[in-house]
DNA sequence: TAAATTGTTTACCGATTGGTACAATCCTGC
DNA sequence: GCAGGATTGTACCAATCGGTAAACAATTTA
């Protein structure tokens, strides 16, 4: 019997692949093994609590890069524009030029919804207000900041959607840049 | 052995709940049945296809909604800056103030796209497309159309992800507010 | 009123679903 | 070199999946 995990994370590294093409519901078990390599034995070791489990594994890794990558970064990073700046780039990559779609979007339109309310709130509502104090140390007016930060936040979200949709991945990267005319006026 | 549809239509609106709260993998036989009153006898009487025919229909039924409401309104209303004005607020009655997603954005983002890559593409394709148009007679450049209606239906989507994500359907209304504004200056 | 047509119920199908049990194997520290 | 935990393959489970078949009832049409 061979070892076939190195680490944990490079499963839900696979994971993660898995339920952002398939969604939730589409991501069954069998596709998971085949996707993986792993066995059911190997998947309810790491993950006793099964689908769920592996999916809130997921969710939870996807929130801490985006904490450590650019949550933080758009509070710590001085000046407040190349911060904003900064981020607007690491999503780019981070969703491969719009070929890629955001998880946390794709469950917030699923049926699992319900299951992930908790930590699809989190990570919207986090992203929303560091990038709003972003914005507040740009000199941006109070009562323009979170609307601003909704506007972009949304428009990231619907601009994957459309790509996809357009089978446009460009798309993307256009409304990307929008936003930063936005933001960060030059 | 009593009847239990009126109108093939109602069928249709009441399967377009089902996908959009359940998606298309989430929607099962046994849901549907339950929340539209019908076996599936009836199911399979009505759409012989089964459940793509059922999602097809829908798509089909939301298109040329969109297509009679939004999309030829916005071709030929007069003024431009009235017709856009008229979209948005079709927009934000349609999706009941940010409580109802998008069954196209919800397609989208599930492993269901590929099936139905052909209805999506052309939906948002066209409403592009009119609303580019729409741009054109107010005067906005060439260039610059096509981005800016690309930059307004992905906003759309993005703020219904928002709203649904935060449990707040209200964030719905205030992005499409701030699109109304970059759309029609006054 | 008889015959088509349309709609509905019920029972069923094989395949797949998420999940469990457990023995077999591998790896590690002692 | 062996004890014991970590990992994995295999077989299995009930439930549900999407779909089919066909008898039957209600309407519509002739």
């Amino acid at each position: 019997m061979s070892r076939v995990v190195a680490e944990r994370q490079d499963v839900i590294a696979m994971l993660a692949e898995v339920f952002r093409e398939h969604g939730y519901d589409g991501a069954s078990l069998s596709l998971i093994t085949e996707k993986t390599g792993l066995g059911k034995g190997s998947l309810y070791h790491f993950f006793p609590g099964g689908k769920e489990e592996m999916a809130e594994a997921v969710l939870g890794d996807i929130a801490s890069w985006f904490q450590t990558n650019i949550f933080n970064r758009l509070r710590n990073s001085e000046p407040p524009a190349a911060a904003i700046d900064d981020m607007l780039a690491s999503v780019d990559s981070y969703f491969r030029q719009g070929r890629r779609l955001c998880l946390m979007g794709v469950i917030a339109t699923s049926g699992a919804h319900d299951r992930f309310a908790a930590e699809l709130n989190r990570y919207f509502a986090d992203w929303r207000t560091a990038l709003a104090e972003a914005f507040g140390r740009q000199g941006i007016a109070e009562d323009e900041r979170k609307a601003l930060a909704e506007e972009v936040i949304g428009g990231i979200q619907g601009a994957l959607i459309l790509a996809r949709s357009l089978d446009d991945p460009q798309a993307f990267g256009r409304v990307l840049a929008r936003l930063k005319a936005r933001c960060v006026p030059s």
